[in-house]
RNA sequence: GGGCGAUUGGCGCAGUGGCUAGCGCGACUCCCUUACACGGAGCAGGUCGCAGGUUCGAAUCCUGCAUCGCCCA
């Protein structure tokens, strides 16, 4: 800080200390560090989508972390934050598909195969795959980037491929041909989680659909009319059904009803599972593609017909006028058709919740196909571990939501008809009888012998290869096509023997959460017991936003009791979602979200990070304006030029305080500082960090640059070396604190002071010597200091006086319409005798010609006075002063304080309030109303002067 | 339908039973005073969503209602 410019330019400053910070490998966590004297710290980060840019809710989301781990290490402690990023599988393979295709290298990865297709994503991911790391930087990040992991990183893979095999070996995870939610733009299966729900605005097609007499002829003039919320369906109906108890249509059970268009008959059963007061009370009855006709299908073992291809076209199925349109295309075209045929009744307008792709944001199809499922594993200590708060949540509200989705657990489906991602560790073939003796083990060969008799959706008993390493787990499943092996393991010898015995590897791949739920241990080395792992399993806090809190939050914690025997981490920091200013989520199509990069360029890394953070109370939504961190901008520059001030004295830093120097206003200031750490302390505590940046704004600049600097400014400029030196040790003691405190908050601009103030100097190497970043942590003012310093409430006190009277100063300035820099002489008529170094304080703040103390002063009738404690103030003027403006000025005051009176009098004389309330409280209003009596003696006594 | 959250000056928020309800932004007035105009000194602005209740005392606790938002079915 040689040059020590005006304002502060954070473009520098900020890749400088970066660079510093990477090249002595300050980020880079060491567990032979960490013993009981130095306690491990660990968080991992939400890793973000590989193909992701940093946007708003990261630079929150990242700086409360890095605010975390940077408190962690001025703690003293060893401090590990783990960064990294994920495959994201639908959203990477969607954007490289349209790449390719746009650059025409093909026009759908069928034409490149594969494993060609796979190369290219990889190229890809190498060239674009860093940036949101490298911006990770930009923001200030103290992440150990040498522990950078990626979810298909070969040791994450092998993780996850392990963890499969062993899910499969329990039985936790098995083949089925379920109704699952399809993704027809995506053209995969989706979980539950995946799916959102959407209120649309749609319709009610009531249909009627002829009855038949029993010879098979249709009845003349009768019908079932059935309605239905999705009319290009009916083509693939197999039933009418209607409630048992409904007496409306029972005598109808059992017969037939013609299926229009498809001129098919189909039977007309009872179900529970039709509410009577949906529409007409029957419905029409789809198994292919509804899950509860589905269900119903099973009951009644209906026929399935398929009429929603995987893309979303009508199949051959759906009969020639219909087969290869589009499904929404299909839905118009069967609306007229039966319009045409006389069997359309009447369409209503009706309200629906749909299902919608969170990927792809298109209408969810319910379709029926071979899908893996998992069985959530150790779900009772996962639950268990939040309920009895040993696993915290904040806000704590969280709970209740998570008890609920882990109450109502359905199966997870795992499998994804992509090709970027975790390819499943399964190999199947399908045998014929007598083929078992080439299987590559006997055990699988066993396996195939006892084919037949089981269901198809049951997994048999386990086997492995005895002697060696148990890792190939088959199991046999059948379906209408014959048997089926399943072999499943995470050896790449294995596998090999299994191809080679005419085993496929299952094509599809592992939902992106099946690989992120393992990223607490994963990312340190599991299943080795790595002394990363044992020093920093389980992790401490984790932060992320409460949106994926079922989709990997819950999952981590039950991963973490499945394979650590422990939970995952300690906290969960629930983030709001940043929102602009008007309320709306952020989003590209809005335009409103801005661009991270280029607020740090404008404003500087700090800012934004303060300027986020002051905004973003605990688990409340952020509504984010670009004046925060024009704000967090404007506040680094105060801190800035507070330093320069320092700076620009020059002299020995940091001597040490000669207590019997001290000022009233530095034991303020001293006992402002101790009240400061105190309540950052506890806001910490209670993850909140706004109301940490709210108070180092208010103990910054509304304590320390407005009034103590100020005030410091005379004995600095008193010409008394001693007091000046004096002086500037407590502006020393303060700001090498401040600027610790502001440390996690503000990385870079303190780093820059903490080096220019050469307030590392005392300091040992790896405790604030080298580094800012390793400074200890400052501590509340001990007793036995504020015993030597005569740091007291009372001391303050006279501050506090001080600051009344200066500010009753400034009022005369105001009401006589006076410039500030115009020199006024003062006269103040103590109560008690002031030291003339308090008296020059103030009078410096006053932008005094002159304030003398005299005890005996007799005002001028007219001249302006105010009362304060430390006694009277009078601004001798006169000629100036309108006397009858003066009366009016004093007379608002007065009016203001009997208001006061009345108010505290009803109070006391209320005999409830006396007896009942605590004495502390009710002394407090006696003190209160003496006081404001006193004050409204004083003040008639003046208007009583200006009277006569 | 169930659950959760929010409702305090123009805007964003703090205040979780006891001083005159605070803070920041904005508006307005004055001021380029030798750390800072990315600044300083001031001023104005609120019957704390509504209605009951508990209490000596309610923005704060309880009940109901309204509006908005989120999650789940």
């Amino acid at each position: 800080m040689s040059e020590i410019p005006k304002a502060y330019d954070p473009g520098q400053v900020e890749d400088k200390w970066h660079q510093f910070w990477l090249d002595r490998r300050c980020f880079t966590a060491d567990p032979a560090r960490a013993d009981e004297r130095r306690p491990p710290y660990a968080i991992v980060i939400p890793p973000p989508n590989v193909t992701g840019m940093l946007h708003m809710g990261h630079v929150l989301n990242n700086t409360i972390q890095d605010i975390l781990a940077r408190k962690a290490r001025m703690d003293g402690k060893e401090t590990l934050w783990l960064p990294g990023t994920d495959h994201a599988g639908i959203a990477t393979q969607a954007v490289v598909e349209k790449t390719l295709i746009k650059q025409g290298v093909m026009k759908h990865r069928e034409e490149l195969g594969r494993e060609k297709f796979l190369e290219k994503v990889w190229e890809w991911k190498e060239r674009h795959g860093g940036i949101i790391i490298r911006q990770l930087r930009k923001l200030g990040c103290s992440c150990d980037w040498t522990r950078e992991r990626f979810t298909m990183d070969p040791e994450y893979s092998r993780c996850v491929q392990l963890v499969f095999v062993d899910l499969f070996r329990k039985g936790r995870i098995y083949r089925g041909k379920r109704m699952v939610n399809w993704d027809p733009a995506a053209r995969t299966a989706l979980s539950d989680e995946e799916v959102e729900m959407r209120e649309v605005r749609s319709h009610l097609w009531h249909f009627r659909y002829p009855l038949l007499r029993p010879d098979g002829r249709p009845e003349q003039g009768q019908w079932l009319t059935v309605a239905t919320t999705r009319p290009e369906t009916m083509l693939g109906d197999e039933a009418v059904a209607v409630n048992p108890k409904d007496p409306r249509y029972s005598r109808f059970v059992g017969r037939q009803c013609l299926l229009p268009l498809q001129e098919k008959p189909i039977p007309v059963i009872a179900d529970e599972l039709v509410d009577p007061e949906f529409g007409t009370g029957c419905v029409k009855v789809t198994p292919a593609h509804d899950p509860a006709d589905y269900e119903m299908a099973v009951r009644h073992n209906l026929p399935f017909t398929v009429v929603i291809a995987p893309d979303g076209r009508m199949t051959e199925a759906a009969g020639e006028r219909f087969a290869g349109m589009d499904r929404m295309e299909a839905r118009e075209a069967v609306v007229e058709a039966m319009k045409a045929a006389g069997l359309l009744e009447r369409i209503e307008d009706y309200t629906h919740n749909v299902g919608f792709s969170q990927r792809t944001h298109v209408p969810i199809e319910p379709y029926l196909s071979e899908q893996w499922f998992l069985k959530y594993p150790s779900v009772k200590p996962a639950l268990a571990c939040v309920l009895e708060g040993r696993l915290k949540f904040h806000p704590d509200r969280w709970v209740k939501v998570y008890e609920h989705w882990m109450r109502n657990l359905k199966d997870w489906c795992i499998s994804r008809q992509l090709w970027w991602g975790h390819r499943i560790p399964v190999w199947t073939r399908r045998l014929a009888s007598g083929e078992e003796e080439t299987l590559p083990w006997p055990e699988v060969a066993e396996l195939a012998r006892g084919a037949g008799g089981e269901g198809s959706s049951k997994t048999l008993s386990l086997t492995g290869r005895p002697g060696a390493e148990t890792t190939v787990r088959a199991s046999r499943a059948e379906d209408q096509e014959g048997t089926l092996i399943l072999a499943a393991t995470a050896h790449e010898a294995e596998a090999e023997a299994l191809e080679a015995a005419g085993f496929d590897q299952d094509p599809d791949v592992l939902d992106t959460w099946f690989s992120s739920w393992l990223w607490p241990f994963a990312t340190m080395g599991w299943p080795e017991r790595t002394e990363t792992l044992k020093t920093f399993y389980p992790t401490d806090d984790l932060v992320t936003g409460p949106d994926i809190l079922f989709f990997w939050v819950a999952r981590m914690i039950m991963a973490g009791y499945e394979y650590m025997g422990e939970m995952p981490f300690r906290n969960v920091y629930f983030t709001g979602i940043i929102r602009d200013k008007l309320g709306r989520k952020m989003s590209k199509s809005l335009g409103n979200s801005p661009d991270p990069l280029e607020l740090i360029d404008k404003y500087g890394a700090d800012a934004l990070r303060f300027g986020v953070m002051r905004s973003a109370p605990l688990g409340q939504d952020v509504l984010f304006d670009e004046r925060d961190v024009e704000l967090g901008r404007n506040f680094c520059n105060k801190l800035w030029n507070a330093c320069r001030f320092r700076q620009l004295q020059g002299g020995e830093t940091l001597r040490p305080i000669r207590p019997e120097l001290l000022l009233s206003d530095d034991r303020w200031i001293l006992l402002r500082l101790d009240r400061a750490i105190r309540e950052i302390d506890r806001a910490y505590a209670e993850y909140r960090f706004n109301e940490a940046t709210q108070t180092l704004h208010r103990f910054f600049w509304s304590e320390f640059c407005d009034w103590h600097l100020e005030a410091a400014k005379a004995p600095i400029q008193s010409g008394d070396p001693e007091r000046r030196a004096n002086a500037l040790a407590v502006l020393d003691f303060v700001l090498h604190r401040a600027l610790r405190l502001f440390h996690p908050f503000l990385p870079f601009i303190t780093e820059e002071l903490w080096h220019g103030l050469g307030y590392g100097r005392s300091l040992p190497p790896d405790r604030g010597g080298e580094t800012i970043m390793y400074a200890p942590w400052p501590e509340p003012l001990a007793e036995e200091e504020k015993g030597a310093w005569g740091v007291s409430e009372e001391a303050a006190a006279l501050a506090e006086a001080k600051h009344e009277l200066v500010r009753r100063g400034r009022d005369f300035r105001r009401e006589f319409r006076i410039p500030v820099s115009k020199k006024l002489r003062f006269v103040l008529k103590p109560e008690r005798p002031i030291p003339e170094e308090e008296l020059a304080v103030m009078g410096l703040l006053l932008n005094a010609e002159s304030l003398e103390a005299l005890p005996d002063y007799e005002p001028p009738r007219g001249t302006p006075t105010a009362i304060s404690a430390l006694g009277r103030l009078y601004l001798p003027l006169a000629g100036v002063i309108d006397p009858a403006a003066e009366r009016r000025r004093l007379e608002k005051e007065l009016e203001k304080v009997r208001g006061e009176i009345e108010k505290a009098r009803r109070k006391l004389q209320n005999p409830n309030f006396v007896e009942r309330a605590p004495a502390s409280v009710v002394a407090a209003h006696r003190d209160r109303l003496r006081q404001f009596e006193t004050r409204e003696a004083q003040l008639e006594e003046l208007v009583g002067q200006l009277a006569q």
